[in-house]
DNA sequence: GTTTAATTTAAACGAGTGTTTTAAATAGAT
DNA sequence: ATCTATTTAAAACACTCGTTTAAATTAAAC
């Protein structure tokens, strides 16, 4: 076949798509370059090995969202100092969804992507993420926990990972609950709606007072 | 080695403990038969394949907290027909801390192998708990469903599965965010503690009004 | 146009996997 | 004690994986 200068990119997209899919492990560097009609070898040449692939494919995204992600907490906490959870929580589906500008099905796959990237690959992306765009998650957390300055630190600390969990977990198998959603309920969502369908969930849970003290 | 009765249980113990840690697919039979310290094909011998293995892991547990938490629920409501959410998650501590009478480390093992087992497997693992233990699924289903009646059926199914990745991913990680929550607030956190903390943000969550009428 | 560097190609390597096979050892029943 | 069925043992099988090698090809530089 031809010299083709894009063949870093065909890797990446044919990559991230099938790392969405089915995970990081779950994917072989033979199926990547068949469906990215390229020789297997070209993956080490460009990207020295898979794990650094993986990383590759998340930094792509995560080169675009988390700054977009900041600016828009930084201005909506300007506009409003006392912002709500759910605003602040709502400040993140603009940049989530712009990313269906830069790809196709790019909200879906990022939020895919970094569901596999948490549960999968035993830390060595969590340490990638935290340490690479760990000013942009401190920024975060610092707006969720000074909207909601009733909880605790140490409770706060549990109450984002539950968090996480929920979207991570959510997102990494968005397919499959659409579909049975559709099936079951007659009900068609895009990933908008799910995201909208969360966050009140989301802001309820983080937020709910830590003693029983029902009003 | 000598002849011994108890290789299935052997098999069983050392893949469980295994599986908790590692997940499924990161952990090798040849692991498992060595800390075992059972030969290699005794696996394929007594459970004919890993996957089967895996199941009768999962089974083992099932088989004991399915009916333990279908009859405290049962129980609750028949002394309590309007049972909170709060109350029928309650429900479900009494039955999961009990698995540690039934092995050391019982719960943790058994919250974070179901975590596995939704994560990772492509769906041969819900399709088994589902069709296998459907039955209580549904009875727990139509609880939560009772005790929100303001959540109409199509949301009720995806905040449940909020709460499901809420629990599946935080128990899948519980043994790092405790050790993490040791060192920066130093307060310690055993799995009873953990899911003390868990169930009122999941009630929260799973309750919040569709709508956004602030009362 | 020749030379040099970058890229693509095909093939093999080496390690790891689940599974199967065949024989040996053990247990229980007669 | 002997026979039979169950269980254990060691080895090999067949396959997939990420990675490396070395040659061929293409692009760029002079």
């Amino acid at each position: 076949m031809a010299n083709r200068s894009d063949t870093k990119t065909r890797i990446l997209d044919a990559a991230e798509k099938l790392f969405a899919e089915r995970g990081f492990s779950e994917t072989s560097l033979r199926l990547i370059t068949s469906k990215a009609e390229v020789n297997l070898a070209s993956v080490n040449y460009h990207f020295g090995s898979k794990k650094e692939l993986i990383r590759a494919v998340l930094a792509r995204y995560l080169d675009v969202f988390m700054p977009a992600a900041a600016d828009a907490i930084v201005a909506v906490r300007q506009k409003d100092a006392n912002a709500s959870l759910d605003a602040i929580f709502s400040t993140l589906v603009a940049p989530l969804l712009d990313l269906n500008q830069l790809r196709a099905e790019g909200t879906t796959t990022f939020l895919q992507l970094l569901g596999r990237g948490y549960i999968e690959s035993q830390g060595h992306l969590r340490w990638f993420i935290t340490t690479h765009y760990g000013e942009y998650l401190g920024l975060f957390v610092n707006a969720v926990a000074e909207s909601a300055p009733h909880i605790p630190p140490a409770e706060m600390f549990w109450r984002l990972h539950f968090t996480l969990g929920t979207v991570v977990f959510t997102m990494a198998s968005a397919d499959a609950l659409t579909e049975i959603a559709e099936a079951d309920f007659g009900e068609h969502n895009d990933i908008e709606a799910v995201i909208r369908k969360v966050i009140p969930y989301l802001s309820a849970g983080v937020s709910v007072p830590l003693t029983k003290d029902v009003i």
